[in-house]
DNA sequence: ACAGAATATTAGAATATGCTAATATTCTGT
DNA sequence: ACAGAATATTAGCATATTCTAATATTCTGT
């Protein structure tokens, strides 16, 4: 394959890694993962950040694929809808802790 | 482990995926996996991209820590250093390929 | 010591991101 | 229909990223 290939090859595994490359919401993923499924509200307490925040990067994650959500009532429950993010996380677990920098 | 502690915890793996989270750092890191070892200028003709960006997007990914780089007389030779980067690769890749988001 | 190759660094413009504060929407119970 | 809860959206500022173009550094061969 030749490096434009390679470009376009790479562009939506850079994209996604760009929406997860957030403390909040690797945060978000984690507490998703470990929960099954968590409403706005409760992400909101559990982070200790705005609302506004948790919307905004509930959304960003929306997009991008990682979670999606189903209305209950008036809450919004969000859930990990791609479940390869869980070996996803664990790797970059394995990758960080050998490595500082 | 309270929140406070989650955004901590986070941190310093939402730093390393910021690095990477670009389409030709993914690229350049995909080439040194699969050459071992690289010279800036071999990977801007692989790459097809100007002198400056190929140095900048390395010079990223050194203080990164994923890669890092040998002087040989007139050229510098770049390696993965953090071979867990491997693991990482692949598990974007099957991330990516089921889910076009 | 000099010319030229290989790489690094810098400045600065264009764009993207993250956040707060404010406002809008959507639903529930009465 | 209304008040209030839960969530979403918007505007706008502050900061960070990405890229190009220009310049600096470092090394080699002569």
């Amino acid at each position: 394959m030749n490096r434009q290939e390679d470009l376009k090859t790479f562009a939506p595994a850079a994209r996604m890694l760009k929406f997860m490359a957030h403390p909040l919401r690797l945060a978000i993923i984690n507490d998703l993962l470990l929960e099954r499924q968590l409403s706005v509200g409760q992400l909101q307490k559990r982070l200790n950040i705005s609302q506004s925040m948790t919307s905004q990067h509930l959304s960003a994650l929306k997009i991008a694929g990682i979670v999606a959500c189903e209305k209950k009532a008036n809450e919004c429950h969000y859930y990990i809808q791609n479940r390869n993010i869980l070996k996803f996380l664990e790797c970059i677990r394995k990758c960080v802790q050998r490595h500082g920098a």
